[in-house]
DNA sequence: CCAGATTTGTTCGTATGTATC
DNA sequence: CGATACATACGAACAAATCTG
């Protein structure tokens, strides 16, 4: 690996590797083994190994004895699941289907460009769309995505998961703040619940893995009896 | 270090060196230095460093370049307000202080045994305190925490972290489930909110490092514009 | 400010164990 | 059983951060 940098070199490969996922090189699926990457790289197994620990701890890979190192299906239900906490009772992850997309591109307003980042003059799109568990519907959604970072939007959006694939990136962590709200009617309408309903108001900011924050979302979820939040925390 | 496991010799270091934290040997600050915990337990150095990167991972130690290897202060406000998500809407994690602390020792409930993984005949402390932000009452707690762990249950409760220390235990990973209710007089009156205010339902298991299911606590609490709920995922 | 000692971080190499095919 | 690939363990060398005198 040239040694441009001061950087370490096992998170340069991780860097280099992870490249090779978001940009659609490396599809889901066996790649190299250890040596060969580490031929191919010119450093030592070790530091191959570091860096596919730290992408196997990411969710990036999966590692088998035996096997083989494995690129992750981003879209498998378990991955594209997480960055949505909400659980049936029995601990279920909703069915995703989508309904009611709307779309604009735009400037950023100041709330905006304080949650994803961004400058004065920088333009986002803009998509409202209703989330269902089957044929029940779970949440409305509010997405502000930064158009620098998003430049193909279909007309009929897939899962975030999936948009970001398509646009070359691969999402890492996520942040979410709760609070209460009175549902508005744009809200209690669609998820078709009394007016005045409590609803949770979901505002989150979702990175790729390279520390870029891509999404802006706000959710709007009446639990129910049949739904929970659930959070991890150590 | 004496093999009679086939367990890993790095899992084994770190649950012998966990150990010492939990038990008081260690206290909070410097411990011995890589080599010479290598000479001690006669394990390489690779061994030490990959079962002291876990319990940095754990949060059980601080390690830093040219200084040394640091046992964390448990009852340090960062890491003891790890099992609360509430914030201030600024972010602040809330200041903790208790009131009005009540305490039982009987035979576990079924809700009980099924949280905690207890037996038919297992006993559980049941505690219910109202936790404050400075002088705001915040939550409503009802801990329930087996006897077959804590054998030490001193008449005012402290920090959940600390009463855990004091029974030779740290604490680990939790699990918290999130549902809304309507408050019940005997939550809304030490919130001092409305009678038929919605208040979030946290029910939460807290593991020790080890494994073990420590702690229920089923918290009941109204956010109010003041207060949020984070959640981090990846 | 520098020189040297100490400690963790990174990188290399090698050998052996274990799981899978 | 043998071949392959990841997992563990050991050892050694150098780099980078920190502290002391």
């Amino acid at each position: 690996m040239t040694k441009f940098s001061t950087r370490p070199l096992y998170l340069q490969l991780h860097d280099a590797l992870t490249e090779r996922v978001a940009s659609g090189q490396w599809k889901p699926g066996p790649i190299a083994n250890e040596g060969n990457l580490a031929r191919e790289f010119g450093v030592s197994l070790g530091t191959v190994r570091k860096a596919l620990d730290l992408m196997e701890a990411e969710r990036l890979v999966t590692r088998r004895p035996g096997r083989g190192t494995f690129v992750n299906d981003q879209t498998a239900h378990d991955l594209s699941s997480r960055f949505c906490n909400i659980r049936t009772v029995d601990g279920r992850p909703v069915e995703r289907q989508f309904r009611v997309d709307k779309t604009e591109e735009t400037r950023a307003n100041d709330v905006e460009r304080e949650r994803l980042g961004l400058g004065e003059n920088d333009r986002v799109y803009r998509i409202r769309r209703l989330r269902m568990d089957g044929d029940r519907p779970l949440m409305v959604e509010d997405f502000s995505l930064p158009t620098a970072l998003f430049l193909d939007i279909p007309d009929t959006i897939p899962d975030i998961v999936v948009l970001a694939q398509q646009n070359g990136m691969v999402l890492g962590k996520a942040a979410e703040r709760i609070t209460l709200e009175v549902a508005a009617p744009a809200v209690s309408k669609p998820l078709s619940v009394p007016d005045n309903s409590v609803v949770l108001v979901l505002d989150q900011v979702i990175h790729t893995l390279l520390g870029r924050r891509a999404i802006w979302r706000m959710g709007y979820c009446h639990l129910g009896h049949e739904y929970t939040y659930l959070a991890e925390m150590s």
